[in-house]
DNA sequence: ATGTTGGCTAGAAGCCGACAA
DNA sequence: TTGTCGGCTTCTAGCCAACAT
């Protein structure tokens, strides 16, 4: 294809305008790794659908609080905006090595598309990067306690970790890997025991200890492209890391946040957003054109059945069926006729922790295709699927998206100002893209 | 006089309105002793004069980051900002026990002064409660380190903790004291050695290790009305603790302040703030009476010299004196005739640790006063000052003052809806104060 | 294949007075 | 009066294989 230019997600400097925030140093592999699978950011240079709600619940969830607080409307914020992604950069905490991206946001301002909007050349998004060797482990008691090691998973061990020479009686060497700080971390690493097991003993209660794990707590391991070991961690489900940080109020935060997009909206100049996938409920940054092939491709209604990409214990995928079981707006209110979560859904297995209750459109995959009632069997996987089986191929529904309309493939590549090239539809300029928004909301919804 | 009914400061829940962020319940000795002698609270129903720049600063102070970032003007928002106060509860950080204050402010609307505005029936501030008894001491390496325990300075021990049985052979006993969130800690209290000295020996590490504490923090015991132990610490000027939460950008904080406060002003609505009294650089929420009696008692000029509080190594008091070299606006683009900080100072002493090179008008003791050139020598304290000793009398200058002008008093008590009696100027009505603020902004200053 | 436990040991934590400062 | 140190003791951290699942 014409894949000549390959923009990286990450930008490696973040000196840009307001930002001086902390420099990006961050392995982007590791990142994507310890955010999870499901995670991906949009390319730097297309145009994304920023939801403000969707933005005041990631903070709403750092917190155990609830938005509905006497903040005032901002009677010109939309909520949506369609936005030119000027730049990501990937950071992690210090104290608690969470991870968040950091995404430059330009509000696209309808009367100026024509001029030099997508001055940035390109904006590409290489799905086919090889998912790096890795594995991901949640720590046990034992791995915790004081009294011993760490137990590594035998498989794990085998395909992460620099062979052994097992000439020696017992196999011993010493393992060197960075987390998302770059600091090098050293443990003994050894093959010993009865049955003969992997361990990783002096070395890991220091690393336990600094990084304050606990048994429920995960930590993954990958090789990078020069066969470096690097290491992420990745805590249970804790009580919310910020209770509020002494400074400011929840208020104010909510207050800023929409206060920054207001502006940033009215004024189309840029504002500058902290998307933390591991706290967010759900994603609030969606590119356009992910965005427009839910919205126009999905017959929606009632009662339609889909089936939806959860991350599984591992670290790896599976998917589960749901039925929609409302479409209403989360909060009518204050988001009136926002896309973001508005549909409320229930799910075949309710046996393994909850499930989220509200998805959004383009998170889900209907299982009645718009152009067909039912797949040909000829283009169902051969071996059945089992539940609870890892299931990371592309679906069915998306091969035959791709077939039908294959403009709306996942790589969207921005050769020009044009707004469809930017994954804008085919044939609709932007003011005529947001006139539909405007007049109707959920175009093409059709409730039974 | 009439203080049959005393406010506390404290009000021990925090339920109202937009709030909800965590309860109150946190000793009143023990977060003033940790906030330092400097830092008093303005009482709950009286009106407050609310700096935005200042809380602006705060933000600044506890990133490493300073503002002059793309942040909209908010033309609306005023430099200062005339407030009832409605409550404020005490808090401190779960991770780092930093203590702050939460505040709930409601601008006052000029054209509502005769309404029903003050209806809180009283607003007190007590300035004759007791000093508790308590002691502070900065960790030495061999308190911090892992070989020993605390020594406890002899006066300190005798003062505040139990006293021992001294015909134990040694005497010992345990100690038990809360923190700030009421969890408990165990000491075993020795009186040992050649020559002998108090110590706590079991459970000491247990803490230093919980709290993350470091040679240069301070630990610090109080004893409460019921003679229970209260221990509280303050840390060591260290890199500012909330690098950013991870979840929020400066940026939206920054507009989240002023946002919140332009809204709140527009509205004559209740906005809340957190005041950290360690990470400030200067107070921004000054009772109405005491910048009033600042602003228009004192003299201003260029030379003028001053004598100014700080806080002493041990958490005690002393003043330095000092010279005015400049009268200018800390911001002159964003926030013209401030008066928050716009006084260039420099001191005699220019020995120990620097000392801030910007204050605001109420936060100095003019030497020269408005009525007396020099105070009579009958006035002046019968014991010659020595500099380093503390000095925690009232000055010479108050005493005038409080002869002078006696309606400038420190108490405050609001019994009706006059704004005189709230801390206004005499004689004049809000509307008319707030004229003069606007037409002459530095009234009475003269520049030689 | 891997989580937990008892046994053992090396080394850190921690109590003490000596000795300054 | 109190900070630091050497000496000594105690106890936990941490390595090992046995055993269980």
């Amino acid at each position: 294809g014409n894949n000549v230019f390959v923009a990286p997600t990450v930008t490696p400097t973040s000196g840009e305008g307001g930002g001086g925030e902390k420099k990006s140093t961050i392995n982007s592999e590791l990142w994507h790794a310890c955010a999870g699978p499901l995670v991906s950011l949009p390319p730097v240079g297309s145009l994304v659908v920023y939801f403000p709600q969707g933005h005041s619940e990631q903070v709403a969830a750092s917190m155990q609080k609830d938005v509905k607080a006497p903040i005032p409307n901002y009677p010109n914020l939309p909520s949506k905006l369609i936005c030119l992604l000027h730049s990501v950069t990937l950071h992690a905490d210090a104290e608690t090595d969470e991870v968040y991206a950091r995404m430059s946001l330009q509000p696209v301002n309808p009367q100026q598309q024509n001029t030099t909007l997508l001055s940035t050349d390109y904006g590409l998004k290489s799905n086919n990067k090889p998912q790096p060797e890795f594995f991901c482990k949640t720590l046990t008691a034992s791995d915790t306690s004081t009294h011993g090691g760490f137990s590594v998973p035998r498989r794990a061990a085998e395909k992460i970790f620099p062979p052994l020479d097992f000439s020696m009686q017992p196999p011993v060497q010493e393992l060197q890997a960075r987390d998302l700080h770059a600091n090098l971390w050293t443990f003994r690493h050894i093959y010993r025991g009865q049955p003969k097991r992997h361990l990783l003993t002096t070395g890991w209660s220091l690393f336990v200890s600094g990084k304050r794990l606990f048994a429920g707590d995960s930590i993954l391991f990958i090789r990078d492209e020069n066969s470096q070991l690097l290491l992420g961690i990745r805590r249970a489900n804790r009580q919310p890391t910020n209770i509020s940080s002494s400074v400011l109020s929840c208020d104010s935060m909510y207050i800023g946040i929409l206060a920054a997009a207001a502006h940033a909206a009215a004024n189309s100049t840029p504002f500058t957003i902290f998307y933390n996938p591991r706290v967010s409920p759900s994603e609030f940054v969606i590119p356009l054109a992910k965005y427009n092939k839910a919205i126009y491709s999905n017959q929606l209604s009632l009662g339609m059945r889909f089936r939806m990409m959860f991350e599984t214990e591992e670290s790896g995928t599976r998917r589960y069926m749901g039925t929609v079981t409302g479409i209403s707006d989360l909060d009518p209110v204050r988001w009136k006729n926002s896309q973001w979560c508005n549909l409320q859904v229930g799910w075949d297995e309710t046996s393994v922790g909850e499930r989220r209750n509200r998805v959004s459109l383009w998170e889900i995959e209907p299982v009645s295709a718009p152009f067909f009632i039912c797949p040909p069997p000829i283009f169902r996987s051969k071996r059945p699927r089992q539940p609870g089986m890892p299931d990371d191929e592309p679906s069915d529904m998306d091969n035959l998206f791709k077939r039908a309309m294959p403009w709306l493939g996942d790589e969207i590549c921005i050769k020009d100002s044009q707004f469809q090239n930017a994954g804008g539809m085919p044939g609709l300029s932007l003011v005529q893209w947001m006139n539909m928004q405007q007049n109707a909301q959920n175009p093409p919804v059709v409730i039974k």
